[in-house]
This record gives structure tokens, C-alpha cells and sequence, in this order.
DNA sequence: TAAAATTAAATTGCGCACTACGTAAATGGA
DNA sequence: TCCATTTACGTAGTGCGCAATTTAATTTTA
């Protein structure tokens, strides 16, 4: 496959592999958002806003701090995009009456509605990926595995 | 490796898997950001950065678009990359002569020198993920060809 | 109970990433 | 030659994503 490198440098040796592995995930993460992106945009929602509307539909009444474990997000980033989903209605921010540091989540009527439009995007992207249900379960266990080796390897800081 | 097809594809009833699998390639990618950045920060690069930086270190002399299409970014998102790679003083921008609408991307010696520091962090991730170059290169082809298949879908817009 | 430590969110600052738009250089007719 | 079109970059505005700091509430400890 590869044809054009012994030619100058040989001080190179494999990194090669190294780097395809980041330029895929890299590459496969963005053909992700950008085929959601079309499909979401009827429905108003950002790829993040998408994932963190899912785990809601799972899960009425979260807490900031677990929609961030779900997603590994921070409130630096969960915040705003909360803000921008209690703006367009989809969602409601309130104070738990036992402890006043969380907000909880809660899903409006309308953004309750929301997830029977949004199961049709989800047809859609199976179609778009060409995807079999169990290439889709291959690929989701081989990118939890590797994910969680990252994650592991690092918190011993 | 994987053994996990428990047939009975045809169940197409819950949207679950396709939102395990949003979540698994959105951690995923961001698993490795993350893993880089630390080991990233002593080079002064991110990560975005780095991936530039190992393309022009495959090839030097390129120009911005040929940069945008191997990393699938547009000059939106690599213009003011690459005005802070100058600023670090790791490459140039040149006008090329012939055509003058073309910048192209000149490593300085810095930014040569900068590669052999590199090799260290290839080593370090290749450890983190605990992969084998086996698995590597699976998963490196499972995501390419995803990507393949979602890109493919949508450019007849 | 008061002080200290911990925890949950929000805020700030920087760097991607994309869309939309603008400028200038090359190109391709008539 | 002229002029419309295409191409290569750049800028502006919006929205993530993360680290560091701040604020406020809860828990722990003295």
C-alpha cells in the first residue's frame, strides 16, 4: 500500500501505524458529527446536544454531574449547552430541593416529544453507516475496550 | 478477537445500540485527546496540532488544502492552526511562487527537530492503549471503513 | 457549633471545528 | 483581450471541550 517513502529520510522508522490509528479515530469521530449534523439540524439539536437529549430520554431528572460521567463532559462545557437546551425549550433548570448545589434536568413536554422524531435519525445513521447490527456491536465493544485502556493507564496521576 | 454476534440480527427494536455506539466513538476520540495532551504538553503542540505536524513530517512543503484533506479540516480550521504553529516557530508560510493562491507549509529547523522528540509519544500511546499492533490495525481498518461508508452516503447532497 | 474540607455548578480563557462569506489569483472561453 | 468561473486562503460568528478559578452548599472534624 505504502510506495512512497524510503526516499530521503530512513530516519523514520514506524510511527506510521501509530499515526493511521489517529488519523482514523480522529477522522471516523468527525464523519460521525458530520453525517448527524444534516439530520439533526431539523430538529434544531448540535451532535452534543443530541447525545446529552439521549441520555435524558434514558433517564428523566439528572444531575449535571452524571449527565458529565455519561458523556465525559465537565459543567465548563455541559453548562452553556444546557443553557442553549432550557432556551429552545427542550429542557428545564432546577435547583434539588435536598441539595441546592445540583441542578437537575428535567425534560419539557416538548422535549419529551422530541425523541419520537429523533428515532428516525437513528434509522438513518444505521443506513448511513451500512452498518449490520452486529458490526455495530463489534465496533462499539473494540472502541469501549481501547477507550477504557486510555482511561486507565492515565487517572494515577 | 471479536465473537460477540449473538445472531438474531433482526431484533431492530431498541435504539439503544445506536446510541451505545454514538457514546463509545464520542468517548473514544476524546479518550485520546486526552491521553495525548499530557504527553503532547512538553512539545508545546495540542493535539490537532500534532496530527499537522505528523503529516508535514511525512511530507514537507505542503500546502493548506493538501494539510485540510488529509485530516479531513478546511482552511477555516487550519489557518489560525498553523499561525500559532508559526508562532512557535515550528513552521513558515510561504506564498508559492508558481501559484500564488497556494500557502505552503515549510517546516523550520525547530519544527524538523521537534519529530525526534515525537517518537517518545508514539511509544507512550502505543503503551497506554496496551495494544497489540494487531488490534491497532484492526480497529484502525473497522474505523476507516465506517468512516468510509458515512462519508460515502452524503456528499451526493 | 464553628472552622475546615469536600462537592456541585458556573465562569473564564484558550483552542479547535464548522458554516458562511470575502478576497485575490488562476483558468477558460468568446 | 476581456470577463465569468473556479480555486486557495482567510475572517467572523457560533458552539464544543478542557483547565483553572470562583461561588455556594454540604459534610466532616475539632
Amino acid at each position: 500500500m505504502q510506495k512512497r517513502h524510503t526516499k530521503s529520510e530512513k530516519t523514520r522508522e514506524p510511527p506510521r501505524l501509530e499515526a493511521q490509528l489517529c488519523f482514523a479515530i480522529y477522522g471516523a469521530a468527525h464523519a460521525f458529527t458530520r453525517t448527524y449534523k444534516p439530520l439533526l439540524e431539523p430538529l434544531g439539536l448540535t451532535y452534543p446536544q443530541y447525545l446529552v437529549m439521549l441520555t435524558l430520554w434514558e433517564e428523566d431528572r439528572q444531575a449535571v454531574k452524571a449527565i458529565g460521567e455519561r458523556l465525559g463532559l465537565d459543567s465548563g462545557t455541559l453548562s452553556p449547552l444546557l443553557k442553549r437546551l432550557e432556551q429552545a425549550g427542550l429542557v428545564e433548570r432546577l435547583r434539588d430541593k435536598q441539595d441546592e448545589r445540583q441542578v437537575r434536568i428535567v425534560l419539557t413536554e416538548k422535549g419529551k416529544t422530541l425523541s419520537r422524531e429523533a428515532a428516525g435519525v437513528m434509522q438513518a445513521i444505521g443506513a448511513a453507516a451500512g452498518c449490520s447490527l452486529e458490526e455495530m456491536e463489534d465496533l462499539r465493544d473494540g472502541l469501549r475496550e481501547i477507550k477504557g485502556r486510555l482511561l486507565r493507564e492515565q487517572p494515577a496521576e
